[in-house]
DNA sequence: CTGTTAGCGCATTCAC
DNA sequence: GTGAATGCGCTAACAG
């Protein structure tokens, strides 16, 4: 039924060890019976069984990725980064989403972990002790992707959430507004909530402004959130001035939850963001926020993975990628 | 150093085939030695070899997609439903990107066969004789998701995109508009090319209205050309009362062109698409658009898939999902 | 440059 | 219920 390399070699007339040499590019063929062999395979149609190989090899060309949601366009981006770079030293990915799910993420590491994937690219939620216990029992390179950990020293990439909430914040201050309305993400999400949040604070407190619990409200990311929240400060006996969102999505909500009160955006109300998703500049006004270099989280990440898998020696394994923030729009003096 | 199937069996005082018995679930396993190997599985920190099991059992668990780009917010969702489902069914995903290109797409196709994935679901540009001749060669089902192939009768699940690009242009119609731009992908691209392209035009001539060749222009299913084709169509000596896009990108491009150029939407000119993609309805006007089921595409696909691996008869092996327009707030009657 | 020989870790007969 | 034996298809020494 199946061609095995052993079938070749009949055919050929030569050892499997000879095939596997061709099909392998092992240079010490003469040139004569690489031509027979590749004649056999290719009038038996031959494909190398890539599972055999791995069991034989102990390496099975293939990462595994897990991550929270690829249907999120924040994600589904540092998946491409991740994708292209992988194809790039040609390993395959095998993706897994995990919702940011604690238990679901340990399932699907132990899973990847059975599967003999070559590396593990972790993005997530909060990185608890019983991660740290999952990756402890890995014998093949982690590195966490747009998540990062204090209790443990590993490799990882990602932007400086804090630092990246606190240059947002700056802005809308420079600008003169003092009363900034925060739409934050679950504090218990330590990069897209937490981080953002302390950086918030850390802008505020610095120029003397206490952060009032009546300006901070927490979203769950989404659009509807956005306009949510946005309601409630439109509702505020003293209405804030600036919006500060803890992302794109949740800001063009908040936008268009203004634009609906009959207000407008920047004239009667600053918005601002982290992320640059897609759609931040396909929105009118043109959102200004802070980008965050997905594509490139997704292949730094995977590029220091091909490096760990490869016993390479690597100066930095903590890498924090450049924030920049993109004034478009959706802010304007007070 | 690994711990293998055997080292729990000596550690459990049984044979490996017991061992494999429960962690097979097999149930001819007396309860008190399940126990026993369970501790000691335990105490080992065993962990199945799924690349060995592959080998000996012939089967991997494991699933291969292809797909034309993971980022796009189109196909992301599509992924979500396939890797549901495929989670349901306790297989794992490898994905791969190959925008639509006829060689990548045929070289990964070879990979993932390699990789002896238990079976295939195939999103792609045009299903070419060269596809045919690399399905051919899989002894794995095949099922085509959200492409149809007219040359060959495989398993495939999508929509009619004919009848979603007509039942746009009807509505159209409907409302009055006889000038109908359109602003269509490539004709190369079966299903988001050609075939609305054919519904626009069938719509068009069933109410004596020749296609004209100064109506429709070709973009490249992105934002920006939407908004360049636009500004093309707001030149025209005689301007198009209403624009049918391709793709809910091409339109927002579309939308934000006329709005550019001084004029209102849907009160001036009107804007319909297909798709319905999340951020439709994150502008505004909310774009009017036929949706398109991308999650269903994915999870009904996948479910197609399961059924064909487990050798399950199928009744129907094509099927069409229903489209839906959805009146938002970018048409009005003219 | 080429062939021989062992496994890789497990599922799966087939006996007992 | 359980064990012994065999082979899945290939790579990797090791000889020659």
């Amino acid at each position: 039924m199946t061609v095995t390399i052993y079938d070749v070699a009949r055919e050929a007339g030569v050892s499997m060890a000879t095939v596997s040499r061709v099909v392998n590019n092992n240079p010490n063929v003469k040139p004569q019976t690489r031509k027979k062999v590749f004649e056999a395979i290719e009038r038996l149609g031959y494909r190398p069984n890539a599972v055999a190989r791995g069991l034989a090899s102990k390496k099975t060309t293939t990462v595994g990725v897990v991550i929270p949601d690829i249907s999120n366009s924040i994600f589904s981006e540092v998946a491409r980064g991740i994708e292209d770079i992988a194809n790039m030293y040609h390993y395959n990915i095998i993706l897994c989403n995990a919702d940011k799910k604690k238990d679901k993420e340990i399932r699907v590491i132990n899973t990847l972990l059975e599967k003999q994937v070559d590396g593990l690219l972790f993005m997530g939620g909060t990185v608890t002790d019983e991660h740290i216990q999952a990756f402890k029992t890995s014998s093949v390179p982690i590195v966490l992707c747009g998540t990062t950990s204090d209790n443990a020293a590993m490799p990882s990439v990602d932007i400086d959430h804090e630092s990246a909430a606190y240059d947002a914040v700056q802005l809308l201050l420079r600008n003169g507004h003092r009363r900034i309305g925060m739409i934050s993400g679950t504090l218990q999400d330590p990069a897209n909530g937490y981080a953002r949040y302390q950086g918030y604070k850390r802008a505020l407190e610095e120029v003397g402004i206490a952060v009032s619990d009546e300006l901070v409200r927490i979203g769950n990311y989404r659009y509807e959130s956005g306009v949510e929240v946005m309601k409630y400060f439109l509702g505020l006996a003293e209405k804030p001035s600036a919006i500060f969102a803890a992302t794109d999505e949740m800001a063009i909500g908040a936008i268009h939850a203004i634009q609906d009160s009959g207000l407008r955006v920047p004239e009667d109300l600053s918005v601002i963001s982290v992320d640059n998703a897609r759609m931040a500049s396909m929105v009118r006004p043109q959102l200004t926020t802070v980008a965050q270099p997905m594509y490139d989280i997704g292949a730094v990440s995977m590029r220091l993975l091909t490096k760990l898998m490869n016993k390479e020696t690597v100066e930095m394994s903590q890498v924090t990628l450049p924030h920049e923030v993109l004034s478009r729009q959706s802010v304007a003096h007070v």
